[in-house]
Formats: C-alpha cells, structure tokens, sequence
DNA sequence: GTCTATATTTGGATAGAC
DNA sequence: GTCTATCCAAATATAGAC
C-alpha cells in the first residue's frame, strides 16, 4: 500500500498513462512501459495482474478526482439565481484544464481519455458510464435550468456536442498548432476560453421550432 | 487493375476499414483483417506491401472523394450574396453524413477517421494534412467572408473546435444512444442538424473585444 | 518485492508450390 | 494471383531463484 509517488506501483501508472497516450493501449507494449519506469517486465503483472488491469488503474487515479472536482465546482454555482451559463461550462471545462496542468501526468490523461472515446471498446465505455454518467446528469438538470426554453433531448443532444468538442480539444488534437513563443499552458488556457465561449453560444441558441421542421 | 467491388484487393480494404474502426489500428491483426474478407493471409502482402501501406490505402480511397464533394458544395455556394453561414457549414458536415450513409463500409471510414485524429502519429497527421489542408484554407476563406468581426486567429479556432464536434458526432462517439425505433440514417441526419446549428451560433458568436482581456 | 529466464501466443512477412 | 507452410520478431504472461 505504498502510494509514494517515487512506488514502482506509481512508476508504472505514470509510463503507461504516457505510452497510452502517445500509441494507444494496443500500441503501447508492456516491455515500453516497464523500460520507461525502469522497473522490471515481470512487475507489470506481479502489482496489476495483466494488461487490462493495468489500465483501468491508469483510469481510476485519476478519473476519481476529476469527477468530484467537477461536481464541486457544480455544486458553488448550482441554483443560484446570479447563476450564468458560463459558469456551469466554467465547472464542466475547468477541472479538466486543471488536470491538464498537472505537470506530473494529468495533460497526457486527458489525451488517455479522448482515445478511450475513440476506443469502442464496450468494457472501457460501461467503465466511464458508471464513473461519469450521473456527473454528466446532474450538469444537465443545471443547464435545463438556465436555458428553461429547451427540451430535454435538445439539452442532451448539445451537450453531446460540446462534450466532443471539449474531449478533442483538451486532447490537442486540432489542427491548430501551438505557436512556439506560446507556452503549452497559454494554449490550453486559450483553447478552454474559446471553447467556452463557443459553447455557450451554441447553448444559448434558441431551439427550432417544431412548426419549422 | 481489377476495381470490382468483389476482387481480393476492395474485400481486404472493406474488411480492413470495419476492423481499423472497431479495435484500431494497431488492434486489428492481419490475420483478422483476412479472414474477414475470406481471402489468404499472404494477400496483403501481395497486394499492398505492409500493413502500413495497406492503412494508407483505407484513406485514399475515401478520401479523395470526400474532398471533391466538399469543395464542389463549397464553389457552389463561395462568393454569393445570399449565403448565409449554415450553407457553407453543411457544405462542409454534409458530405461526411452522406460518407456515413454509404452502406457499404462509409460509415466505418468516418470512425477510421476519428481514430486517425486519436493517434498522434506524425506520417498519418501529415497524410492527413496533405489531404485535408487546403480544403479547410478555403473554407477558412469563405467564413472569414461571411464572418467579417473576427479575425483570422479566431476563424480558425472556431473551425477547430467545429471539426472536434463533427468528428465526435460523426464517429457516433456520444452518449447519446439512438433509440432503438430510430433508424440509423435518421439519428445521423439528426446529429448533423444540431451540430450545424450549433456550429453556426457560436461561429455568429461577437468575438470578446481585446479591451475585455 | 524484484529479478532472470522462459513458456506460450500472436503477429507481420516471405518462400515456394501450384 | 492464390495457397500452404514457415520463419522470425515481438508480445503477454509465468515460474522460480533470490
């Protein structure tokens, strides 16, 4: 039970959180990883069991503080009448920005997670489901609250995209290359700001009538 | 030189896009790519090369048409008077849905695609620019058009996070779960309603002065 | 807990017959 | 162009000494 972050336990996480990142999870070998945390090939298994475990670790360090920042975030600005739209992104978007500076990890993380997105991969996507799902719920009762003249699907439905949008930009995908005079974390703060504003933009648009369909 | 869609060459790259878009392309083995076509294992080779040529070949195929149709539905609505953003928007996300509508393999490539942007490789990120370049300059120049507030750095931004929800919507990586009463094409045709709608509100968005930083 | 050594499986690629 | 058989490298996993 040593959770020191120096462990050959916690050595492990970081290279693989790294290697899934950069190759994938049937990219990234486990001889890379064991190499880069400089730890023997046999640790792997001795401390995980197998590949599988070794990943869904990879997701439970982290994904268990970004769900309850994120949900206290939520929870200061939740019903309040002084309440803006911005706010409750800022709540949604923010925490993820936030461990994305983590210089330890967090920024290759956040790019783990956008490929378990791409991943269909049914066991990982029920993991994330059960970790995530009732995260996303209590945002929608939120922002159903703030924007009154949309239907529940309609919220749903925008969500999903700014949910998309979030996933591939904090994952820097975009085709937007950094400027090498701007610093990684600039970027990312520029990237949440645009973000956030686009999106609320997009919320904020009134919903088609059903007489126009 | 054989194009039918029953020779080895198009089973191996139909079956090769279904298994790219369902374990990756690392995931998906050669072994199972040719048993899924029901052509020998040793075809591959014989055919493309490597495994990487043959990823390279999933691409092209689609690709090339892809391109064409967005920029014919671009020049048919560039430089005219009456457009108005959502046109040059579905000039841009349309031809992806009705690449989603092919049934014989469209919708796969679309989440090929996404997997694309997911791996960080350089040879396939600059496969990709090479091929998708000047396509989204000259749709940059179009909304720089119709968008004359902004400046150019926000253009592309805002096309930024556009194409990271088309590419997440396309690839049907939402939560969102189609009813099981919907069919396929509607939810996707669905999809691609809010998307633009959503896209074009916050594209309309007024850029945040630079006073207000 | 950590190591070396090894078993076992899987995957990419090729040789050579047909 | 297609097949069988096979090579070789790389990967996961485990056994057993320390």
């Amino acid at each position: 039970m040593n959770a020191s972050p120096f462990s050959t336990k916690e050595r492990i996480l970081g290279a693989a959180e790294a290697l899934f990142a950069t190759h994938g999870f049937a990219g990234a070998s486990l001889r890379q990883v064991t190499a880069a945390a400089k730890v023997n090939l046999a640790a792997v298994n001795y401390h995980f069991g197998s590949k599988d475990k070794l990943i869904e670790e990879v997701f439970r360090r982290r994904l268990d503080e970004l769900n309850s920042r994120r949900l206290a975030a939520l929870a200061r600005v939740a019903g309040q009448a002084s309440t803006q739209l911005e706010d409750v992104l800022d709540a949604y978007i923010s925490p993820a920005l936030d461990l994305s500076r983590h210089g330890g990890g967090g920024a290759a993380f956040v790019r783990v997670l956008a490929r378990a997105y791409a991943e269909h991969n049914e066991t990982l996507r029920r993991f994330l489901s059960d970790n995530y799902g009732h995260v996303l719920r209590q945002f929608a009762v939120e922002f159903a609250r703030l924007l009154p003249d949309l239907a529940k699907d309609e919220i749903y439905w925008r969500l999903d995209i700014v949910t998309g949008a979030l996933t591939y930009a904090m994952a820097d995908f975009g085709i937007i290359q950094r400027k090498t005079e701007v610093t990684e974390r600039t970027h990312r703060e520029q990237a949440a700001g645009h973000l956030i504003r686009f999106a609320a933009a997009g919320l904020r648009n009134p919903p088609l009538s059903t007489a126009a369909r």
